[in-house]
DNA sequence: TCTGGGGTCCTAGGACCC
DNA sequence: TCTGGGGTCCTAGGACCC
């Protein structure tokens, strides 16, 4: 019985999750925005059929959807946390292995069947996931990971495939690698993908047999191996127990420019008590921390700064974070420059279980036993009552500079007051 | 007026050591 | 006059991903 590797993904998943929760959006045309209102993040099947394109600002869209009566969303991430949790679960019960390799799709391993079929598993698990969380998802099969993602692709892409395709069975797999253009191929981004076409690789099946060598002077090893897995050679092995984070950022971009210290330094403040929690969610403590601002890209006259500082001890203390971080703003800070963003990093990570007690730190066992104990404390009353609920006075009481979210949805699977009503 | 956020991996090159 | 060879560690930057 041979092992085959799965890539199983949410079509539009976001999206999807706003039609899940909100029925009177199936069938519409939907988008969600990125943080800020920003940027077009996802589009529903009928937003896509519509023309719209991912990525577009949505300030150059705007009336052209209105125009064709769009549903616009502000993009909402704790719902689509828990959506995925959900859909997660979902599939670790349905398959051998299972890799979650981002919020909306996972790898997995399975067994092929002694038949060789495994469509009417595939067709199970699509109906379960429709069925229980109204999510439309697509699977594809092969060899390998690289494989698996072409075969996702044109599960999706094929319209008589159904969201189900598999590499490994189906008659004449070339045919299909040709209609995968190099630029849709996964790990070649934009700068590849040109010099791929400049060398006449213009598809999946001739990046499979492109020469080797003439791949390894370009991309190094990371194409060489990209190519192996195109060739059905499982280069990357699954990964089940995710690694522990080297790093960990928080950053946004302001609804509006910001030109005084005072409001920088609430943003700071507000992005490492968000970091710091992080942290404690994920068992780390941060030993070296970054804060960094910038203006606008768009705009000319470009400015960016960043500064850093170790911590004699880690940390994921919000005070000690805070009292590290704050200092580092004036370094950063210059009057007259329109900031548009700013951003903490929390490097050198290292887990909860590693610290060790400095002799010439001032602080007792007991003390850091307290300081431990309110933290989570903060944690359990944020996450039950909502964010925010407990605050730190650094971070301002009503910024206005906060990120724009004018098109919320409902949030009916995160938030107890905003359960679906029914009415009888 | 208005252009997202959060990551990883790899490589090249500098600093430093013997 | 001449200016080794090999190793490690760190950082910045590139490229990519979703």
């Amino acid at each position: 019985m041979s092992q085959v590797t799965a890539l199983i993904d949410a079509n539009n998943f976001y999206a999807s999750c706003e039609q899940s929760l909100d029925p009177a959006l199936i069938g519409r045309p939907v988008v969600v925005l990125s943080n800020n209102d920003g940027c077009i993040v996802a589009r529903s099947a009928e937003a896509r059929s519509l023309g719209i394109t991912m990525g577009t600002p949505y300030f150059k869209a705007k009336r052209n959807l209105e125009r064709q009566n769009v549903v616009v969303r502000s993009s909402n991430y704790a719902l689509y946390a828990d959506m995925s949790q959900r859909l997660m679960s979902l599939l670790e019960s349905q398959v051998e292995d299972l890799e979650i390799y981002s919020i909306d799709e996972a790898f997995a391993r399975l067994s092929r069947p002694s038949d060789g079929n495994l469509y009417p598993w595939a067709r199970r698990l699509r109906a379960l996931a429709r069925r229980n969380l109204s999510l439309p998802i697509a699977i594809g099969l092969g060899l390998s990971k690289g494989q698996a993602k072409l075969a996702n692709r044109l599960a999706k892409v094929v319209p008589a495939h159904a969201g189900l395709f598999d590499l490994g069975s189906c008659t004449d797999p070339d045919r299909w690698l040709e209609t995968i253009s190099i630029e849709d191929v996964w790990g070649i981004g934009r700068k590849l993908a040109l010099w791929c076409r400049m060398r006449g690789v213009v598809n999946a099946r001739e990046l499979r047999e492109m020469p080797t060598e003439c791949l390894r002077a370009k991309a190094g090893v990371v194409g060489v191996r990209l190519q192996r897995e195109l060739q059905g050679h499982a280069c990357l092995p699954l990964d089940l127990e995710p690694s522990p984070k080297q790093e960990t950022c928080v950053s946004r971009s302001f609804s509006r420019p910001i030109t005084s210290l005072e409001e920088l330094r609430e943003a700071v403040a507000t992005y490492v008590v968000r970091a710091a929690e992080k942290l404690r969610k994920q068992h780390q403590r941060t030993a070296a921390l970054t804060v960094y601002t910038r203006t606008s890209p768009f705009i000319p006259a470009f400015y960016s700064r960043a500064a850093s500082t170790s911590l004699d001890l880690p940390s994921n203390d919000t005070r000690v974070l805070l009292e590290a971080a704050l200092p580092l703003v004036e370094r950063i800070f210059q009057p007259h420059r329109p900031l548009a963003k700013a951003g903490v990093l929390m490097q050198h990570l290292q887990g909860v279980n590693q610290l060790q007690q400095h002799l010439w730190v001032p602080c007792t066992q007991e003390e850091q036993q307290k300081r431990e104990t309110l933290m989570d404390t903060i944690d359990r009353l944020n996450h039950r009552y909502g964010r925010g609920t407990v605050q730190w006075a650094a971070c301002g009481l009503h910024p206005n500079w906060a990120m724009r979210r004018e098109r919320l949805g409902r949030a009916s699977t995160t938030r107890l007051d905003e359960l679906p009503i029914v009415h009888c």
